[in-house]
DNA sequence: CCTGAAATGATCCACCC
DNA sequence: GGGTGGATCATTTCAGG
């Protein structure tokens, strides 16, 4: 992982679908080299995937709400964590240190739903109390975070 | 947006780097057609990009947390979110209901590197308290929520 | 929405530094 | 070990219908 690998990701971070000929002309090398590289960070697990973002607004999923979950002790923390995955509205799960189990950030269409969706976190076996927080407004998410890119800080891969 | 438009939203959602021809065999289309479907659905907002996804591990980038952020009367909610977004490390940014005004997701390598953000975050005029909790794993985050895609839902745009 | 065709890019390989 | 450049194949991106 040198400088131009930090530089092709943080392109890849703005722009999923750049080319590799274009990733070429940005970092200076041929667009056979980026596509080894690339290549390669996908098969090291440094880049997992590209996915298309959405304005959930758009498309019907106008309510997000931050969700702590308390947790009984009848299960463990990994049969949580995968039934919180097994329902759709769950967008984001993490453990976390505190005296909730998890935090999970749900996005649904309504109010309404909201609350149904709380009634099924709470009906999984190992939760118990839940501590929402509705999301007024989203001010920017998933911001690319080079952080650990520019700077001479190397990764472990 | 009818059903065809969904489908080609979760597909790129899946893989954003699905070509329009992969697309087209997928939604039983031709690639011509994708491609023009998915040029409206970029102009009318509904994708508003493609990101590479990178595993924050890889790039020393080993600490999340989640902040909450008590406001102070001394600032407007945006200027404190246009602060808020000049931090590199913070990653996203929520404006929600409830007695904290913001609730962000900082991402940096080390714990001493949230200690500085966290003092920087307190140093931004119109932020008093902030109550921090700490991510121990990241479960799953930013999965595909179909929910306004599968079903007869329809979106505003 | 499709076909068809030209331009561009992806992908692989032999080769070079 | 990378990197390059070219050949080949696929895809993009227009026209036009």
């Amino acid at each position: 992982m040198d400088q131009v690998d930090r530089k092709i990701i943080a392109a890849l971070r703005e722009n999923g679908r750049a080319t590799y000929a274009d990733l070429g002309r940005s970092v200076g090398l041929s667009a056979s080299s980026v596509h080894e590289r690339v290549g390669k960070l996908e098969a090291a697990g440094v880049i997992t995937g590209y996915h298309a973002m959405v304005d959930p607004n758009t498309v019907g999923l106008g309510v997000t709400a931050l969700v702590g979950i308390h947790p009984t002790d009848t299960a463990t923390e990994d049969d949580v964590a995968e039934a919180l995955g097994a329902l759709d509205e769950v967008e984001s799960c993490y453990a976390v240190a505190g005296d909730e189990a998890f935090v999970v950030k749900v996005r649904v269409a309504t109010v309404d739903d909201l609350e149904k969706t709380l009634g099924r976190l709470r009906r999984i076996p190992g939760v118990g109390r839940t501590n929402t927080t509705v999301v007024l407004s989203t001010r920017f998410e998933g911001r690319p975070n080079n952080a650990g890119l520019d700077e001479g800080r190397n990764g472990d891969a």
